[in-house]
RNA sequence: GGCGGGUUGCCCGAGCGGCCAAUGGGAGCGGACUGUAAAUCCGUCGCGAAAGCUACGAAGGUUCGAAUCCUUCACCCGCCA
């Protein structure tokens, strides 16, 4: 099976430029290609993760990634997916994202090899670039009659939008442009949303006498329930181990349906067609086991975190998870499981249980530390916690140091005497 | 620049002098059922143990009493220039 095949399998491709001139491309030899991500945060999210992973599937098929840092256009905002102007952050904070993303990019794709990856900032060529220049050879292919009838820009053509947002495409197109200059790069993709910002690189290449270019997108996630994808309770879900723990990400993806199950693992799973099939399989036959969601957690945390994050994660979760009791566990198994769900040190006497709750950030008040103890959402070391004023005994502890709290049947906490 | 309408809790949205911590829906949270899934049903949903406190764009005022009336300010949205 060639890679489009498989990327058509997979459902990878939403828009393409020319089929059989990407098929050409992506099937034969070795091209350079690209993909850009804006600093707009301190972090990647699993949003951007159709992103990254298309890029290392098309490295391992051979092809010469540049992953783009977009040191520039996150200075400028892309006018897209919303209805009001951004606020512009201070060039400094855009650089120190610039760094973060960068080096979350890194373990995705290999810098050795015949197919080496390469690192890129469009703030190089962009910073350099003179106002003069920049509307002479850049503005001047660009229509504006043609700028305005967009979708993006139409839609804010209400609400309002600036000549900084409103110039946005113009840097996309141009970053492709140089990319093809300077790497002979031939074929960008991204996610649908950025189907117009890349068309109109690929013309604009034409217009400049260069190429021809090609390009594709990837389709939106989206959720059975119709919910947007990768926002949990806590907000978005995070590449960064500081803003989202690897148990907390592997939890994420434990979690997703059944009815999404099966499409994640075409989108973002790297295992072959037939395991992919057998899997999709074993959910419809046998949901309640979960391998489907178990493999594709696994796997992406491992790709994302590393195998041993990984693995700690699935100790973690089958600790706190199983059906065993929770005593029967070693004092080290417990501190590693329940410092990956946040362990919170207590020192003297133990308060009260709805104390806890609160201290853990479980609930948000002592009104919610109650609430939650009344409604029977409160256990204490697997137990249900029936009284929120009792005094939580020495004896509770496990191997004399360790609480166990839990919120519902999946929120953990720990607690540990110090 | 003129005239009119609006700004309510995480979001949408009712309330138009006391019965309003504020109807209803959504999200969230908990429970039941399950499989750490979905759907469904039930409960809950400012802070406080309570007294009470803080909240209805901001600041003043009227009143025994204001989210509700008045004044000023800020922002948003229409229509006309």
């Amino acid at each position: 099976m060639t890679l489009v095949d498989d990327m058509l399998w997979r459902g990878l491709i939403q828009d393409s430029t020319d089929a059989d001139e990407l098929r050409t491309l992506l099937d034969g030899d070795p091209i350079t290609y690209y993909v850009g991500f804006d600093p707009t945060a301190a972090s990647l999210h699993v949003g951007n993760l159709m992103q990254v992973v298309t890029a290392r599937r098309l490295q391992l098929a051979g092809h010469k990634p540049l992953l783009l840092v977009g040191g520039a256009t996150g200075q400028i905002g892309d006018p897209g997916g919303r209805s009001t102007e951004r606020v512009l952050n201070a060039p400094e904070v855009t650089a120190g994202w610039v760094t973060r993303i960068r080096s979350q990019l890194e373990p995705f794709v290999t810098f050795d090899g015949p197919s080496a990856a390469t690192m890129v900032n469009n703030l190089d060529w962009t910073a350099s670039l003179s106002v003069i220049d920049f509307l002479r050879d850049v503005g001047k292919h660009f229509p504006v009659n043609k700028m305005i009838a967009r979708d993006v820009v139409k839609n804010r053509l209400e609400t309002g939008i600036s000549f900084t947002e409103f110039s946005y495409q113009l840097l996309q197109a141009n970053d492709f442009f140089e990319l093809h200059q300077r790497h002979g790069c031939q074929l960008q993709f991204g996610g649908s949303d950025q189907w117009g910002n890349i068309t109109a690189g690929v013309d604009f290449v034409r217009r400049r006498g260069a190429g021809p270019v090609q390009a594709f997108t990837t389709p939106l996630v989206l959720k059975a329930d119709g919910t947007k994808f990768g926002k949990t309770a806590g907000g978005a879900t995070w590449l960064d181990p500081e803003m989202t723990s690897p148990y907390a990400f592997y939890q994420f993806w434990i979690n997703a349906d059944d009815a999404d199950v099966a499409k994640y693992l075409r989108y973002f799973s790297f295992k072959s067609r037939e395991e992919i099939v057998s899997l999709e399989k074993e959910t419809a036959e046998r949901p309640q086991a979960r391998l489907a969601q178990k493999e594709l957690a696994y796997e992406i945390t491992a790709l994302v975190h590393g195998s041993s994050e990984a693995d700690q994660a699935v100790a973690a979760s089958q600790a706190l998870f199983g059906r065993g009791e929770l005593s029967s566990l070693s004092a080290a198994t417990l501190r590693a499981a329940l410092s990956e769900t946040g362990l919170t040190p207590v020192r003297g006497e133990l308060p009260t249980v709805a104390a806890l709750l609160v201290e853990t950030g479980l609930a948000k008040s002592n009104g919610d530390a109650r609430r939650t103890i009344s409604e029977g959402g409160a256990y204490l070391n697997n137990e249900r916690v029936t009284d929120a004023e009792a005094v939580v005994p020495a004896s509770a502890l496990l191997h004399g140091q360790f609480l166990v709290l839990r919120k519902g049947k999946r929120t953990f906490a720990g607690v540990e005497r110090v």
